[in-house]
DNA sequence: ACCTGAACACCGTTCAAGT
DNA sequence: ACCTGAACACCGTTCAAGT
Protein backbone atom coordinates (compact mmCIF):
# COMPACT_ATOMS: atom_id res chain seq x y z
CA UNK A 1 0.00 0.00 0.00
CA UNK A 2 2.34 2.75 0.49
CA UNK A 3 3.93 2.46 -3.28
CA UNK A 4 1.94 0.65 -5.71
CA UNK A 5 4.93 -0.09 -7.80
CA UNK A 6 7.17 -2.04 -4.58
CA UNK A 7 3.89 -4.04 -4.03
CA UNK A 8 3.73 -4.99 -7.99
CA UNK A 9 7.15 -6.05 -8.39
CA UNK A 10 7.63 -7.62 -5.15
CA UNK A 11 4.14 -10.03 -6.91
CA UNK A 12 6.44 -9.78 -9.91
CA UNK A 13 9.24 -11.45 -7.96
CA UNK A 14 7.55 -14.07 -5.71
CA UNK A 15 5.96 -14.92 -9.23
CA UNK A 16 9.44 -16.02 -10.44
CA UNK A 17 10.74 -17.54 -7.52
CA UNK A 18 7.42 -19.93 -7.68
CA UNK A 19 7.36 -20.93 -11.20
CA UNK A 20 10.51 -19.20 -12.96
CA UNK A 21 11.33 -15.87 -14.97
CA UNK A 22 9.18 -17.69 -17.95
CA UNK A 23 5.80 -18.00 -16.23
CA UNK A 24 6.14 -13.76 -15.37
CA UNK A 25 3.99 -12.12 -18.21
CA UNK A 26 2.19 -8.39 -17.69
CA UNK A 27 -1.18 -10.49 -17.80
CA UNK A 28 0.25 -13.47 -15.11
CA UNK A 29 1.56 -10.05 -12.93
CA UNK A 30 -1.63 -8.05 -13.70
CA UNK A 31 -4.14 -11.33 -11.94
CA UNK A 32 -1.95 -11.79 -9.47
CA UNK A 33 -2.40 -7.90 -8.78
CA UNK A 34 -5.79 -8.04 -9.22
CA UNK A 35 -6.50 -5.51 -12.22
CA UNK A 36 -6.12 -5.65 -16.03
CA UNK A 37 -2.98 -5.86 -17.43
CA UNK A 38 -3.48 -2.32 -18.95
CA UNK A 39 -3.20 -1.03 -15.33
CA UNK A 40 0.32 -2.04 -14.64
CA UNK A 41 1.73 0.52 -17.55
CA UNK A 42 1.46 3.73 -15.24
CA UNK A 43 3.50 2.18 -12.54
CA UNK A 44 5.90 -0.08 -14.87
CA UNK A 45 6.35 1.31 -17.78
CA UNK A 46 6.74 -2.08 -19.75
CA UNK A 47 8.04 -5.24 -19.33
CA UNK A 48 11.52 -4.86 -19.66
CA UNK A 49 11.08 -2.46 -17.65
CA UNK A 50 9.57 -4.71 -15.39
CA UNK A 51 12.24 -7.27 -15.29
CA UNK A 52 15.00 -4.22 -14.46
CA UNK A 53 12.90 -3.12 -11.27
CA UNK A 54 12.45 -6.86 -10.11
CA UNK A 55 16.26 -7.04 -10.13
CA UNK A 56 16.62 -3.91 -8.44
CA UNK A 57 14.03 -5.25 -5.88
CA UNK A 58 16.31 -7.87 -5.22
CA UNK A 59 19.22 -5.84 -5.02
CA UNK A 60 17.82 -3.32 -2.11
CA UNK A 61 18.32 -6.12 -0.31
CA UNK A 62 21.95 -7.04 -0.92
CA UNK A 63 23.40 -3.54 0.51
CA UNK A 64 21.59 -2.50 3.61
CA UNK A 65 20.61 1.02 3.10
CA UNK A 66 22.93 4.21 4.23
CA UNK A 67 22.38 6.27 7.56
CA UNK A 68 21.49 9.46 5.01
CA UNK A 69 18.36 10.44 5.27
CA UNK A 70 17.25 8.56 8.46
CA UNK A 71 18.87 7.75 11.63
CA UNK A 72 21.30 4.97 11.86
CA UNK A 73 18.78 2.88 13.12
CA UNK A 74 17.29 -0.59 12.40
CA UNK A 75 20.83 -1.75 11.85
CA UNK A 76 21.24 -4.71 9.02
CA UNK A 77 22.70 -7.76 9.00
CA UNK A 78 25.65 -6.26 11.30
CA UNK A 79 26.80 -7.77 14.34
CA UNK A 80 27.80 -4.60 16.88
CA UNK A 81 27.21 -1.04 16.95
CA UNK A 82 27.00 0.65 13.61
CA UNK A 83 30.71 2.66 13.63
CA UNK A 84 30.67 6.31 12.29
CA UNK A 85 33.18 5.42 9.74
CA UNK A 86 33.14 1.86 8.74
CA UNK A 87 35.93 0.11 8.49
CA UNK A 88 36.30 -1.53 11.50
CA UNK A 89 36.39 -5.26 9.86
CA UNK A 90 39.22 -6.03 8.04
CA UNK A 91 39.08 -5.59 4.25
CA UNK A 92 38.87 -9.22 3.75
CA UNK A 93 35.99 -9.60 5.66
CA UNK A 94 33.67 -6.65 4.62
CA UNK A 95 34.73 -8.34 0.58
CA UNK A 96 34.14 -11.81 1.70
CA UNK A 97 30.37 -10.54 3.57
CA UNK A 98 29.51 -8.94 0.04
CA UNK A 99 30.25 -12.17 -2.19
CA UNK A 100 28.54 -14.53 0.14
CA UNK A 101 25.44 -11.82 0.72
CA UNK A 102 25.88 -11.74 -3.48
CA UNK A 103 25.93 -15.69 -3.92
CA UNK A 104 23.04 -15.95 -1.04
CA UNK A 105 20.63 -13.51 -3.27
CA UNK A 106 21.39 -15.40 -6.24
CA UNK A 107 20.31 -18.89 -5.13
CA UNK A 108 17.31 -17.82 -3.58
CA UNK A 109 16.46 -16.32 -6.95
CA UNK A 110 17.87 -18.15 -9.45
CA UNK A 111 15.56 -16.09 -12.64
CA UNK A 112 17.83 -13.19 -11.30
CA UNK A 113 21.38 -14.81 -12.25
CA UNK A 114 20.37 -14.14 -16.06
CA UNK A 115 19.45 -10.87 -15.75
CA UNK A 116 22.47 -9.53 -13.77
CA UNK A 117 24.78 -9.49 -17.13
CA UNK A 118 22.65 -7.09 -19.01
CA UNK A 119 22.30 -3.99 -17.28
CA UNK A 120 24.47 -1.72 -15.92
CA UNK A 121 25.15 -1.06 -12.27
CA UNK A 122 24.07 2.09 -11.87
CA UNK A 123 20.72 1.48 -9.39
CA UNK A 124 21.54 3.17 -6.19
CA UNK A 125 21.50 -0.17 -4.28
CA UNK A 126 24.15 -1.64 -6.40
CA UNK A 127 26.26 1.24 -6.78
CA UNK A 128 26.98 1.55 -2.60
CA UNK A 129 27.51 -2.55 -2.95
CA UNK A 130 30.50 -1.26 -5.65
CA UNK A 131 31.20 1.67 -2.93
CA UNK A 132 31.83 -0.95 -0.77
CA UNK A 133 34.51 -3.00 -2.48
CA UNK A 134 36.16 -0.10 -3.67
CA UNK A 135 36.77 0.81 0.04
CA UNK A 136 37.85 -2.34 0.26
CA UNK A 137 40.36 -2.63 -2.25
CA UNK A 138 41.46 0.92 -1.44
CA UNK A 139 41.81 -0.34 2.17
CA UNK A 140 43.58 -3.41 1.60
CA UNK A 141 46.31 -0.86 -0.10
CA UNK A 142 45.64 -1.81 -4.33
CA UNK A 143 46.52 1.74 -5.60
CA UNK A 144 43.71 3.76 -6.60
CA UNK A 145 44.33 2.99 -10.46
CA UNK A 146 43.87 -0.45 -10.20
CA UNK A 147 41.15 -0.56 -7.87
CA UNK A 148 37.81 -0.16 -10.76
CA UNK A 149 39.50 -2.86 -12.99
CA UNK A 150 39.92 -5.19 -9.87
CA UNK A 151 36.13 -4.14 -8.66
CA UNK A 152 34.99 -5.50 -11.65
CA UNK A 153 36.80 -8.32 -11.89
CA UNK A 154 36.02 -9.75 -8.52
CA UNK A 155 32.48 -8.99 -9.25
CA UNK A 156 32.11 -10.66 -12.44
CA UNK A 157 33.82 -13.80 -11.00
CA UNK A 158 30.85 -13.78 -7.73
CA UNK A 159 27.92 -13.01 -9.78
CA UNK A 160 29.71 -15.64 -12.49
CA UNK A 161 29.78 -17.89 -10.10
CA UNK A 162 26.66 -17.72 -8.88
CA UNK A 163 24.88 -17.65 -12.27
CA UNK A 164 26.27 -20.75 -13.43
CA UNK A 165 25.27 -22.79 -10.10
CA UNK A 166 22.04 -21.33 -10.50
CA UNK A 167 21.58 -21.45 -14.53
CA UNK A 168 23.36 -25.24 -14.55
CA UNK A 169 26.49 -24.21 -16.84
CA UNK A 170 28.84 -26.11 -13.77
CA UNK A 171 26.58 -29.12 -15.03
CA UNK A 172 25.54 -31.99 -12.63
CA UNK A 173 29.29 -33.11 -12.18
CA UNK A 174 28.93 -36.15 -14.26
CA UNK A 175 31.98 -37.40 -16.39
CA UNK A 176 31.67 -35.58 -19.95
CA UNK A 177 34.17 -38.44 -21.54
CA UNK A 178 31.78 -40.86 -23.53
CA UNK A 179 28.44 -38.58 -23.59
CA UNK A 180 28.77 -38.52 -27.44
CA UNK A 181 31.30 -41.35 -28.29
CA UNK A 182 34.14 -39.33 -27.97
CA UNK A 183 36.45 -41.97 -29.47
CA UNK A 184 39.92 -42.60 -28.07
CA UNK A 185 40.94 -41.33 -24.56
CA UNK A 186 43.50 -39.65 -26.31
CA UNK A 187 41.33 -37.23 -27.62
CA UNK A 188 40.73 -35.28 -24.14
CA UNK A 189 44.60 -35.39 -22.22
CA UNK A 190 43.67 -33.13 -20.17
CA UNK A 191 40.94 -35.18 -18.35
CA UNK A 192 42.32 -38.06 -18.79
CA UNK A 193 45.91 -37.22 -16.71
CA UNK A 194 42.70 -35.64 -14.31
CA UNK A 195 40.56 -38.88 -14.11
CA UNK A 196 40.61 -39.18 -10.37
CA UNK A 197 39.68 -35.87 -9.26
CA UNK A 198 36.75 -35.70 -12.04
CA UNK A 199 35.00 -38.48 -10.61
CA UNK A 200 34.67 -36.95 -7.41
CA UNK A 201 31.30 -35.02 -6.58
CA UNK A 202 32.22 -30.86 -5.96
CA UNK A 203 31.33 -28.66 -2.73
CA UNK A 204 30.39 -25.90 -4.17
CA UNK A 205 30.20 -23.72 -1.16
CA UNK A 206 33.80 -24.86 -0.62
CA UNK A 207 34.46 -23.80 -4.00
CA UNK A 208 33.30 -20.87 -3.57
CA UNK A 209 35.41 -20.17 -0.11
CA UNK A 210 38.59 -21.53 -1.59
CA UNK A 211 37.98 -19.02 -5.11
CA UNK A 212 37.52 -15.92 -2.62
CA UNK A 213 40.19 -16.91 -0.73
CA UNK A 214 42.25 -16.81 -3.79
CA UNK A 215 40.84 -13.71 -4.81
CA UNK A 216 42.02 -12.23 -1.61
CA UNK A 217 45.61 -13.71 -2.38
CA UNK A 218 45.82 -11.81 -5.54
CA UNK A 219 44.04 -8.84 -3.69
CA UNK A 220 47.66 -8.92 -1.60
CA UNK A 221 49.59 -9.35 -4.16
CA UNK A 222 48.57 -6.36 -6.24
CA UNK A 223 48.82 -4.55 -3.26
CA UNK A 224 52.32 -5.82 -2.02
CA UNK A 225 53.83 -4.97 -5.59
CA UNK A 226 52.36 -1.41 -5.09
CA UNK A 227 54.49 -0.89 -2.21
CA UNK A 228 53.30 -1.31 1.19
CA UNK A 229 52.97 2.05 1.60
CA UNK A 230 49.24 1.70 -0.44
CA UNK A 231 50.31 4.26 -2.42
CA UNK B 1 22.76 -28.80 -48.24
CA UNK B 2 24.97 -31.51 -46.41
CA UNK B 3 23.33 -31.18 -43.45
CA UNK B 4 19.63 -29.27 -42.92
CA UNK B 5 20.00 -28.46 -39.16
CA UNK B 6 23.46 -27.17 -39.64
CA UNK B 7 21.42 -25.17 -42.20
CA UNK B 8 18.47 -24.09 -40.32
CA UNK B 9 21.03 -23.31 -37.33
CA UNK B 10 23.41 -21.02 -39.12
CA UNK B 11 20.30 -19.40 -40.72
CA UNK B 12 19.30 -18.61 -37.11
CA UNK B 13 22.81 -17.63 -36.22
CA UNK B 14 22.64 -15.17 -38.60
CA UNK B 15 18.90 -13.80 -37.61
CA UNK B 16 20.19 -13.09 -34.32
CA UNK B 17 23.28 -11.53 -35.77
CA UNK B 18 20.85 -8.84 -37.64
CA UNK B 19 17.96 -8.48 -35.40
CA UNK B 20 19.03 -9.87 -31.41
CA UNK B 21 17.56 -12.83 -30.03
CA UNK B 22 14.62 -11.86 -29.56
CA UNK B 23 13.45 -11.46 -33.16
CA UNK B 24 14.97 -15.74 -33.34
CA UNK B 25 11.02 -16.98 -33.49
CA UNK B 26 10.18 -20.58 -34.88
CA UNK B 27 8.10 -18.60 -37.31
CA UNK B 28 11.27 -15.95 -38.40
CA UNK B 29 13.66 -19.02 -38.44
CA UNK B 30 11.15 -20.71 -40.78
CA UNK B 31 10.13 -18.50 -43.14
CA UNK B 32 14.23 -17.30 -43.96
CA UNK B 33 14.56 -21.47 -44.13
CA UNK B 34 11.44 -21.33 -47.10
CA UNK B 35 9.44 -23.53 -45.39
CA UNK B 36 6.48 -23.94 -42.59
CA UNK B 37 7.23 -23.50 -38.74
CA UNK B 38 6.15 -27.00 -38.28
CA UNK B 39 8.91 -28.41 -41.04
CA UNK B 40 11.77 -27.24 -38.40
CA UNK B 41 10.51 -29.46 -35.10
CA UNK B 42 11.83 -32.94 -36.98
CA UNK B 43 15.34 -31.33 -37.11
CA UNK B 44 15.45 -29.00 -34.01
CA UNK B 45 12.89 -30.01 -31.31
CA UNK B 46 11.77 -27.37 -29.93
CA UNK B 47 13.30 -23.80 -29.56
CA UNK B 48 15.04 -24.55 -26.14
CA UNK B 49 16.71 -27.12 -28.59
CA UNK B 50 17.19 -24.15 -31.22
CA UNK B 51 18.72 -22.40 -28.94
CA UNK B 52 21.02 -24.57 -27.35
CA UNK B 53 22.02 -25.62 -30.98
CA UNK B 54 22.81 -22.29 -31.57
CA UNK B 55 25.00 -21.66 -29.29
CA UNK B 56 27.04 -25.20 -30.44
CA UNK B 57 26.93 -23.91 -33.39
CA UNK B 58 29.22 -21.22 -32.73
CA UNK B 59 31.23 -23.46 -29.99
CA UNK B 60 32.16 -25.70 -32.54
CA UNK B 61 34.33 -22.63 -34.17
CA UNK B 62 36.13 -21.52 -30.86
CA UNK B 63 38.31 -24.52 -30.53
CA UNK B 64 39.56 -26.19 -33.61
CA UNK B 65 38.17 -30.17 -34.22
CA UNK B 66 40.96 -32.70 -33.39
CA UNK B 67 42.75 -34.73 -35.38
CA UNK B 68 40.96 -37.51 -34.57
CA UNK B 69 38.64 -39.36 -37.44
CA UNK B 70 40.72 -37.18 -39.96
CA UNK B 71 44.57 -36.66 -40.53
CA UNK B 72 46.22 -33.46 -39.02
CA UNK B 73 45.44 -31.56 -42.07
CA UNK B 74 43.33 -28.46 -42.78
CA UNK B 75 45.22 -26.92 -38.99
CA UNK B 76 43.42 -24.10 -37.36
CA UNK B 77 44.89 -20.52 -35.95
CA UNK B 78 48.37 -22.20 -35.36
CA UNK B 79 51.19 -20.45 -36.92
CA UNK B 80 53.50 -24.05 -37.57
CA UNK B 81 53.43 -27.48 -37.94
CA UNK B 82 50.99 -29.51 -35.70
CA UNK B 83 53.21 -31.38 -33.24
CA UNK B 84 52.51 -34.49 -32.24
CA UNK B 85 51.68 -34.30 -28.50
CA UNK B 86 50.87 -30.43 -28.77
CA UNK B 87 52.25 -28.42 -25.75
CA UNK B 88 55.03 -26.52 -27.59
CA UNK B 89 53.43 -23.73 -26.60
CA UNK B 90 53.93 -22.14 -22.96
CA UNK B 91 50.87 -22.94 -21.26
CA UNK B 92 50.07 -18.91 -20.25
CA UNK B 93 50.20 -18.77 -24.02
CA UNK B 94 47.71 -20.98 -24.87
CA UNK B 95 45.52 -20.71 -21.85
CA UNK B 96 45.17 -16.55 -23.19
CA UNK B 97 44.97 -18.05 -26.67
CA UNK B 98 41.68 -19.87 -26.01
CA UNK B 99 40.79 -17.12 -23.67
CA UNK B 100 40.87 -14.18 -26.12
CA UNK B 101 38.98 -16.68 -28.93
CA UNK B 102 36.51 -17.04 -26.12
CA UNK B 103 36.45 -13.15 -26.06
CA UNK B 104 36.07 -12.86 -29.39
CA UNK B 105 33.15 -15.00 -30.01
CA UNK B 106 31.18 -13.20 -27.84
CA UNK B 107 31.54 -9.66 -28.98
CA UNK B 108 30.90 -11.19 -32.46
CA UNK B 109 27.63 -12.81 -31.47
CA UNK B 110 26.90 -10.62 -28.05
CA UNK B 111 23.13 -12.43 -28.19
CA UNK B 112 25.63 -16.02 -27.03
CA UNK B 113 27.00 -14.68 -23.60
CA UNK B 114 22.99 -14.52 -22.18
CA UNK B 115 22.67 -18.49 -22.88
CA UNK B 116 26.23 -19.41 -22.40
CA UNK B 117 25.72 -19.42 -18.52
CA UNK B 118 22.30 -21.60 -18.61
CA UNK B 119 23.71 -24.74 -20.16
CA UNK B 120 26.30 -27.15 -18.82
CA UNK B 121 29.54 -26.76 -20.88
CA UNK B 122 29.23 -30.71 -22.16
CA UNK B 123 28.90 -30.00 -25.99
CA UNK B 124 31.80 -31.90 -27.61
CA UNK B 125 33.05 -28.84 -28.34
CA UNK B 126 33.03 -27.33 -25.26
CA UNK B 127 34.44 -29.62 -23.61
CA UNK B 128 37.64 -30.17 -25.93
CA UNK B 129 38.02 -26.25 -24.60
CA UNK B 130 37.90 -26.98 -20.75
CA UNK B 131 40.23 -29.77 -22.39
CA UNK B 132 42.73 -27.42 -23.54
CA UNK B 133 43.07 -25.62 -20.44
CA UNK B 134 42.92 -28.90 -17.88
CA UNK B 135 46.10 -29.46 -19.73
CA UNK B 136 47.90 -25.98 -19.79
CA UNK B 137 46.67 -25.76 -15.77
CA UNK B 138 48.36 -29.06 -15.37
CA UNK B 139 51.57 -27.90 -17.14
CA UNK B 140 51.62 -24.68 -15.40
CA UNK B 141 52.50 -26.86 -12.13
CA UNK B 142 48.75 -26.41 -10.87
CA UNK B 143 48.46 -29.80 -8.65
CA UNK B 144 45.66 -32.00 -9.93
CA UNK B 145 43.09 -31.26 -6.94
CA UNK B 146 43.15 -27.88 -7.71
CA UNK B 147 42.96 -28.19 -11.46
CA UNK B 148 38.94 -28.44 -11.72
CA UNK B 149 38.12 -25.28 -9.67
CA UNK B 150 40.67 -23.17 -11.20
CA UNK B 151 39.51 -23.92 -15.11
CA UNK B 152 35.88 -23.09 -13.38
CA UNK B 153 37.46 -19.81 -11.95
CA UNK B 154 39.08 -18.90 -15.04
CA UNK B 155 36.39 -19.61 -17.69
CA UNK B 156 33.66 -17.91 -15.63
CA UNK B 157 35.87 -14.44 -15.31
CA UNK B 158 36.36 -14.91 -19.53
CA UNK B 159 32.92 -15.27 -19.96
CA UNK B 160 31.58 -13.08 -17.58
CA UNK B 161 33.57 -10.16 -18.66
CA UNK B 162 32.87 -10.91 -22.19
CA UNK B 163 28.92 -11.34 -21.35
CA UNK B 164 29.39 -7.73 -19.18
CA UNK B 165 30.74 -6.26 -21.71
CA UNK B 166 28.08 -7.56 -24.46
CA UNK B 167 25.33 -7.05 -21.93
CA UNK B 168 25.71 -3.90 -20.39
CA UNK B 169 26.76 -4.48 -17.22
CA UNK B 170 29.86 -2.63 -17.45
CA UNK B 171 27.79 0.37 -18.46
CA UNK B 172 29.00 3.37 -20.68
CA UNK B 173 31.68 4.49 -18.13
CA UNK B 174 29.65 7.57 -16.85
CA UNK B 175 29.59 8.88 -13.30
CA UNK B 176 27.15 7.11 -11.29
CA UNK B 177 27.21 9.60 -8.83
CA UNK B 178 24.31 11.95 -9.10
CA UNK B 179 21.76 9.89 -11.27
CA UNK B 180 19.19 9.57 -8.67
CA UNK B 181 20.82 12.31 -6.37
CA UNK B 182 22.30 10.32 -3.57
CA UNK B 183 22.39 13.37 -1.74
CA UNK B 184 25.60 14.24 -0.08
CA UNK B 185 29.31 12.64 -1.19
CA UNK B 186 29.50 11.08 2.27
CA UNK B 187 27.15 8.66 1.24
CA UNK B 188 29.51 6.64 -1.38
CA UNK B 189 33.00 6.90 0.42
CA UNK B 190 34.94 4.44 -1.66
CA UNK B 191 33.70 6.40 -4.82
CA UNK B 192 34.53 9.92 -3.26
CA UNK B 193 38.72 8.51 -2.54
CA UNK B 194 38.84 7.46 -6.12
CA UNK B 195 37.53 10.24 -8.05
CA UNK B 196 39.88 11.11 -10.26
CA UNK B 197 40.32 7.46 -11.68
CA UNK B 198 36.65 7.22 -12.39
CA UNK B 199 36.79 10.06 -15.06
CA UNK B 200 38.87 8.40 -17.13
CA UNK B 201 37.29 6.10 -20.08
CA UNK B 202 38.27 2.21 -20.07
CA UNK B 203 40.15 0.92 -22.37
CA UNK B 204 38.38 -2.99 -22.81
CA UNK B 205 41.12 -4.40 -24.10
CA UNK B 206 43.64 -3.70 -22.14
CA UNK B 207 41.62 -4.27 -19.34
CA UNK B 208 41.00 -8.20 -20.59
CA UNK B 209 44.70 -8.59 -21.11
CA UNK B 210 45.53 -7.09 -17.36
CA UNK B 211 42.35 -9.39 -15.95
CA UNK B 212 44.37 -12.25 -18.11
CA UNK B 213 47.60 -11.28 -16.50
CA UNK B 214 46.74 -11.31 -12.98
CA UNK B 215 44.62 -14.43 -13.61
CA UNK B 216 48.35 -15.85 -14.54
CA UNK B 217 49.98 -14.91 -11.94
CA UNK B 218 47.27 -16.34 -9.35
CA UNK B 219 47.67 -20.05 -11.52
CA UNK B 220 51.89 -19.30 -11.08
CA UNK B 221 51.51 -18.22 -7.16
CA UNK B 222 48.75 -22.00 -6.52
CA UNK B 223 51.90 -23.97 -8.66
CA UNK B 224 54.43 -22.20 -6.80
CA UNK B 225 52.96 -23.08 -3.34
CA UNK B 226 52.17 -26.74 -4.17
CA UNK B 227 56.30 -26.85 -4.85
CA UNK B 228 58.03 -26.73 -8.27
CA UNK B 229 57.81 -30.47 -8.78
CA UNK B 230 54.58 -29.98 -10.12
CA UNK B 231 51.77 -32.00 -7.81
C1' DA C 1 -6.53 10.16 -11.64
C1' DC C 2 -7.08 5.58 -12.35
C1' DC C 3 -8.80 1.63 -14.61
C1' DT C 4 -11.26 -1.40 -18.37
C1' DG C 5 -12.28 -3.88 -22.93
C1' DA C 6 -11.58 -4.71 -27.39
C1' DA C 7 -8.26 -5.16 -30.77
C1' DC C 8 -3.62 -5.89 -33.31
C1' DA C 9 0.23 -8.31 -34.42
C1' DC C 10 2.61 -11.58 -32.71
C1' DC C 11 4.27 -16.35 -30.02
C1' DG C 12 5.36 -22.08 -29.44
C1' DT C 13 3.27 -26.23 -30.25
C1' DT C 14 -0.47 -30.04 -31.36
C1' DC C 15 -2.87 -32.54 -34.56
C1' DA C 16 -4.87 -34.27 -38.67
C1' DA C 17 -3.92 -34.29 -43.53
C1' DG C 18 -1.67 -34.13 -47.65
C1' DT C 19 2.12 -35.82 -51.32
C1' DA D 1 9.76 -39.46 -45.56
C1' DC D 2 8.80 -34.91 -45.52
C1' DC D 3 5.91 -31.01 -45.41
C1' DT D 4 1.38 -28.06 -44.90
C1' DG D 5 -2.81 -25.66 -42.76
C1' DA D 6 -5.80 -24.84 -39.36
C1' DA D 7 -6.26 -24.38 -34.65
C1' DC D 8 -5.24 -23.59 -29.48
C1' DA D 9 -3.65 -21.12 -25.83
C1' DC D 10 -0.87 -17.77 -25.13
C1' DC D 11 2.17 -12.99 -25.63
C1' DG D 12 3.21 -7.19 -25.20
C1' DT D 13 1.17 -3.08 -26.32
C1' DT D 14 -2.13 0.64 -28.51
C1' DC D 15 -6.17 3.06 -28.31
C1' DA D 16 -10.62 4.77 -27.22
C1' DA D 17 -13.71 4.76 -23.37
C1' DG D 18 -15.40 4.63 -19.00
C1' DT D 19 -15.81 6.37 -13.76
Amino acid sequence: MPDKRAEILGIAVALADERGLAAVSMRAVAERVGVTPMALYPYIGSKAALLDGMLGHLLGRLIPAPSGTGRGAGGPVSDGETAAEGAEEPWSDRLGAIARRARAVVIAHPWAASLVFARPAVTPDSVRAVDALYAALLDAGVPAAEVPRLERMLSTVVIGFAASEAGGRFGTGDDPRGERGLGPDGALPGHARLAAELDRPVDWDAEFEADLADLALLVETIARRAGPGGA
